[in-house]
DNA sequence: TTGTACGCGTTATCAT
DNA sequence: ATGATAACGCGTACAA
């Protein structure tokens, strides 16, 4: 491993100037500037990341706290992959590294140490949940106003900074959508009431009834759990009430998909006896037989929001509890009968 | 925040006790011992993890390459997902911290200097493809006696470090049950043939046909190239032949899902009227109607070994190409006829 | 068992 | 435009 020190001597200069030649802090006369790239080349010489780190007192890394693996199964790997790769855009974009931070289910939740030891200049939480200890490991960092920001997950009684998308008017539009395809009688299928999702996807469904003078029917609320089989389950339910029920809305795909499935061997099709929209767009949506309607949320374009706006907290020191919120999509497949498209 | 200096101070001892005392790396007087813990404790104290890669000139990082954005979702985000859940494991277990390494599309390749910045200490390698920059970048790496990994590709030419899963024990796998279920024109909806997994797969089709007597015939093979699409595209030909087909084994779950949406499409029943076998038993696999019949492959297993391994090489300095190959399993689904079960 | 002292490879601040 | 030099916070060899 060459060091700085070495191609200072190579190219007749002090080390400073070779500082200055390869990080471009200073003017350099191009003549020396020369020499020095020459002989960094020759030695094939690399500064040193940790000791540039050690220098300045930053780590130049991102940290992203990832949920412990049986949860990532959970919330499927489509949700993290996407906002992942928005997260990466935006570090590379920036100049930072990626640094990914596991939590493991037992110990203690503790974000503040990661940045008392340096190893990350900013941070952001995915998956996170509405549990004391998680809270209370929120509130910590937002005392020392350290730049942290959450992903589609915020909490009544405290204000985090936090990137989301809009839930209830993503429900809305596929409600509302349903409404135009002459659906009256439109059941949803939520998922649990402790993730702010959930709540935030009723307040949309009954908002767009409501919009349409329809008086939401508590009798047509379904619970679920996020998970296929629990829209399996709740197919058992609705099946004997079509036609009454003319649509249903599912929280997610993957209830979305347990519902068709179990549906369809009650010999019920969907798209032609019952309107099925999803929530995610997911993968298995496309893959889905009928394909399934669906809502988009751009977890690309979140992630890289949601790093964008904490590394730049970062590096200007202004710590502030922003909370933003983008826009979803309707995909339109052929699980509500009609031609696939993107309203 | 707080350094090791004013934690001494506090204690009343030198800062190299205080080093002691918290690494552990030397005996410590129980007494002196508590005295530090109870400074380092009040004033909120943690070890700079970047002062200390420094201080003993590793970075305590292993990188992960990941392929650049678009591929990921051609590779499927499951895949990606489960890899990197076992490297995480890997990684905590071992006391190594996680930097991902997105590559960009355009720029040169260069794994080296990874290495020469000190950024990682080890590199595992996931969606390499068989492309000339690629392997002259891997060439490098293993020039330099650098330790790095790849996972699930191999070249014919190139000892390189790698993990991956028997994929022509697992095609065989896939062929002979279908051959007991009473199977015997066997199709093949095959990958690219530049993945190395492609080829192998291909090997173990036939592997397990002339095992039972029965010779490879060429026109029973597809050509796909992974996607959803192109397994669609495949079943317009392999409709109009069944009976004569009895089975399909496709090279993954995105063409067999598509295959079979095709089939469905033409009045063909998956599971009654055709055999289908897919390959990496994804979350799709699940969700497929019907449930699709396919190989798993233990990605979060092949994930922590390629961690662990080339973390052992990076710590004890001995590199050679080692060669892992896991073993995979039959999930079998209801898209084969039979009843759900794991052998 | 504990303390002293140096080195690690940069950045950044002062002179020149 | 360039050089000298002081941090930066820790690990560790050596001395006591």
């Amino acid at each position: 491993m060459t060091t700085r020190k070495e191609v200072a001597r190579l190219a007749g200069v002090s080390e400073a100037t070779v500082s200055r030649t390869l990080s471009g802090s200073a003017a350099v006369k191009p003549a020396t500037r020369h020499r020095v790239l020459k002989a960094a080349k020759t030695l094939n010489y690399t500064p040193s990341a940790v000791a540039r780190s050690f220098a300045r007192g930053r780590s130049g890394n991102l940290g992203v706290v990832m949920p412990y693996v049986p949860k990532v199964h959970l919330l499927s790997a489509h949700y993290f992959s996407e906002l992942l790769s928005g997260i990466g855009d935006a570090v590379r974009e920036s100049g930072y590294s990626l640094m990914l931070l596991f939590r493991s289910p037992d110990e203690r939740i503790d974000y503040v140490s990661h940045f008392h030891s340096r190893k990350v200049d900013a941070l952001v939480v995915l998956g996170a949940r509405d549990r004391a200890a998680e809270v209370e490991a929120l509130r910590r960092l937002r005392e020392e106003k350290l730049p942290f920001c959450l992903v589609n997950q915020y909490y009544a009684d405290e204000a985090f900074p936090a990137v989301e998308a809009d839930h209830r008017e993503g429900s809305a539009l596929a409600v509302r959508f349903l409404l135009r395809r002459g659906c009256t009688r439109i059941a949803f299928l939520n998922g649990p009431g402790d993730y702010s999702n959930s709540a935030d996807r009723l307040r949309g469904y009954r908002q767009a009834l409501r919009e349409a003078g329809i008086r939401p029917d508590s009798r047509l609320l379904f619970a679920g759990n996020y998970s296929h089989k629990s829209g399996y389950a709740a197919s058992l339910d609705i099946a004997g009430r079509i036609p009454e029920i003319d649509a249903v809305f599912a929280a997610n795909d993957r209830m979305a998909i347990g519902l068709m499935q179990g549906l369809k061997e009650r010999g019920i099709v969907p798209g032609r006896d019952v309107a099925v929209v999803g929530y995610d767009d997911s993968d298995a949506a496309k893959l889905a037989d009928p394909p399934l309607t669906s809502v988009r949320v751009p977890l690309f374009e979140m992630g890289r929001l949601a790093a964008l706006r904490v590394l730049e907290q970062a590096e200007r020191g202004d710590w502030f509890p922003f909370h933003e919120k983008l826009e979803t999509e309707m995909v339109v497949r052929k699980s509500c009968g009609g031609e696939t498209a993107v309203i």
